[in-house]
DNA sequence: ATCCTCGGATCGTAAAAGAT
DNA sequence: TCTTTTACGATCCGAGGATT
């Protein structure tokens, strides 16, 4: 019979055996803190320590995992071993409670079971010895290596932590072993990539890209149990990380020392060619399509960004195309259905939906395709836990791309009449958008930061030459909509960004950042070509900056970009003759290696313009 | 004196195992 | 199918260290 309680308090008496009652759910930072919640919002110790008050923690599921038998029995071979080793030990009754006391833990009031790690017939461990993960995982699921039981169905109920388990591993049968390694069928006949030599691409991800593309839970994705040599990875779960190493790979390219390995037997020699390629393979051996995730999401987002950077666009679109799809089928992009889910997991599935809805407006404008997600869900928060710029970071990226609608995306591709649609007004209000958005630029990690304000230069330049090629230019007009030199002030803008970038940050961009950069100083290369006998400032200046733009190109992420040469190519007949000497022989930016000669530094470019000569 | 951290006692709950 | 056993996550007491 019930007790009467409240929503919030269930009766419980406290563990000192006082009438206190315990809540049901202690707020996220009183867990942490392993103090008394009073449940409130804010609640009484939150508010005295003045920190943010936050209920978005999953409770995890409760109770045993996996079939009791299973472990006793594994706890016997376990014991069988041994006798084997030492053939004269009789099977005691000691010995038997030795091997269960392996699994169970040798107090028997407080049944835990040892962080063994210890492969024993490719058993798996039972529990990892770090610290027990206290942030919520209900996304890519948890980090404990158990296979639970999973029911099968996945339906648009409220997401359980389980549920979401069943997303890291949506091809395991519901099979209730938890303990153990799974069947030998599920082998791979070709030996799978070591786990280690995964870790140290996940590391780079998550040193220099998440700030980018912040989807993936560090505290899963960098748990060390998970690259050790004894977790078999679910095949969805590996196929993801090999998708991620090889776009990380290829995204920082040659910006920093990147890990090399050792080729393995049978495999491409390039490593970002070895995880692709599995990842492919591997991915086959799933029913990923009829059984989408999250994890598929990433799996297909991060094969776009392997084929965006290696420049494969036909590839890098239909991948592209294949996680939004997979958005669809999960309704990320109905809030209704966000509603549904566990708090925590609804953050997560927002940070990709958005993270998507950049990517296809940026993807879509550069290769003159129609957008299929539109800012239909709310944004994201930050978590509790984590530095707050992050994220600011991203939602001003968001808002940025949010500013352009899909009337902007479809008269860029060529298929709304033009003329009819792209009004001045409405340009200019576009423009004006995106100088709105991105205030508070200080508040946000410089990587961030760069891709903003760039991204937003080039956008500007984008709308400039939408306005342009449908009629709308003028000399000196007042508004930047139709202004002849306006993409020399763009290029100002740029320049100065670029100039005061870390290298780092702004070659963590990948190919996107080169692409960007090279749109700018196209336009401006054109805008230099028209006005070829213009000997005013502003042009003089403009030739400057188009100088500068292409010797940042000629250093990106490492080497020269391959836009370089093209942009060289345009820029021949403006730089050579015209631009003074003096204005050439520019300073080597910020940040640049300061054992190459400034001499050098400027070589490069003269060098690229005699060879286009 | 006060605040904070965290080991661990104790509880509720869910799943497995056993009884009928 | 019902009951019991077991495992495990959650709460939060209180000892002890850190800070003011």
């Amino acid at each position: 019979m019930c007790m009467a309680t409240t929503a919030e308090n269930d009766s419980a008496e406290s563990a000192s055996g006082n009438t206190q009652k315990s809540l049901k759910r202690a707020c996220d930072c009183c867990r942490k803190r392993k103090v008394r919640c009073d449940g409130e919002s804010p609640c009484g110790p939150c508010r005295k320590a003045t920190i943010r008050c936050a209920y978005l923690q999953a409770p995890k599921k409760k109770g045993p995992k996996g079939l009791r038998s299973e472990r006793v029995l594994h706890a016997l071979r376990k014991i069988d071993q041994s006798a084997t080793l030492t053939p004269d030990s009789p099977l005691s009754p000691g010995l038997l409670q030795d091997g269960l006391s392996q699994w169970y833990g040798s107090s028997s009031s407080s049944p835990i079971p040892l962080p063994n790690h210890t492969a024993i017939d490719g058993a798996m461990p039972t529990s990892t010895p770090a610290e027990p993960l206290t942030t919520g995982y209900g996304y890519y699921g948890p980090p404990e290596p158990q296979s639970y039981a999973m029911p099968p169905h996945m339906g648009s109920q409220a997401l359980s932590v389980d549920q979401s388990m069943s997303q890291l591993w949506p091809t395991q049968p519901p099979q209730p072993q938890s303990y153990y390694a799974p069947p030998l069928r599920q082998q791979p006949a070709i030996p799978r990539i070591p786990n280690q030599r995964i870790l140290p691409y996940v590391q780079l991800f998550f040193e220099h890209l998440y700030f980018i593309m912040p989807v993936v839970d560090e505290q899963i994705y960098l748990d060390p149990y998970m690259y050790s040599s004894t977790n078999y990875m679910p095949p969805e779960t590996y196929a993801f990380l090999c998708a991620l190493c090889a776009a990380t790979i290829v995204q920082l390219d040659a910006a920093i020392a990147v890990p090399e390995m050792e080729p393995l037997p049978g495999r491409p020699s390039s490593a970002a060619e070895m995880f692709i390629e599995e990842c492919l393979k591997v991915r086959q051996e799933v029913d990923y399509i009829g059984n989408p995730s999250t994890v598929t999401v990433m799996t297909s987002f991060f094969i776009f960004a392997y084929y965006g950077n290696k420049e494969s666009s036909d590839k890098a679109w239909h991948y592209l195309q294949e996680s939004i799809s997979f958005v669809e089928t999960l309704e990320m992009d109905d809030e209704n259905s966000m509603l549904k889910l566990d708090a925590l997991e609804a953050q997560w599935r927002r940070r990709l939906y958005w993270l998507l809805f950049i990517t296809e407006r940026a993807y879509s404008i550069q290769r003159r395709k129609n957008c299929r997600l539109h800012p239909t869900i709310e944004l994201p928060l930050a978590f509790e836990s984590e530095d707050p710029r992050l994220l600011n970071g991203f939602v001003n990226l968001a808002h940025l791309f949010s500013a352009i609608d899909d009337k902007f995306v479809s008269i860029w591709k060529g298929s709304a009449r033009r003329k009819a649609l792209c009004s001045e007004p409405w340009l200019a209000e576009t423009q004006r958008s995106l100088d709105t958005v991105a205030l508070s630029l200080a508040e946000i990690t410089e990587t961030t930061r760069i891709d903003i304000s760039v991204s937003r230069e080039w956008l500007h330049i984008l709308a400039w030459q939408m306005g342009v090629s449908n009629g709308l230019v003028c000399d000196k007009g007042q508004t930047s909509t139709g202004r002849l030199d306006y993409p020399i002030e763009v290029a100002r803008r740029t320049v100065d960004i670029a100039e005061r970038a870390n290298p780092l940050a702004l070659d963590s961009h990948g190919i996107g950042m080169e692409q960007k950069l090279s749109d700018i100083a196209g336009c401006l290369a054109d805008v230099l070509h028209v006005s070829s006998g213009d000997t005013s400032d502003t042009f003089l200046h403009g030739r400057q900056y188009l100088h500068l733009m292409l010797n940042k190109l000629s250093m990106m992420r490492g080497k020269e970009s391959r836009y370089l040469r093209p942009l060289v190519a345009k820029a021949a007949g403006i730089l050579d003759s015209q631009v003074p000497r003096g204005m050439l022989a520019l300073p080597a930016p910020a940040g640049f290696d300061g054992k190459v000669e400034e001499k050098e530094w400027n070589g490069r470019v003269d060098r690229q313009l005699k060879w286009a000569a």
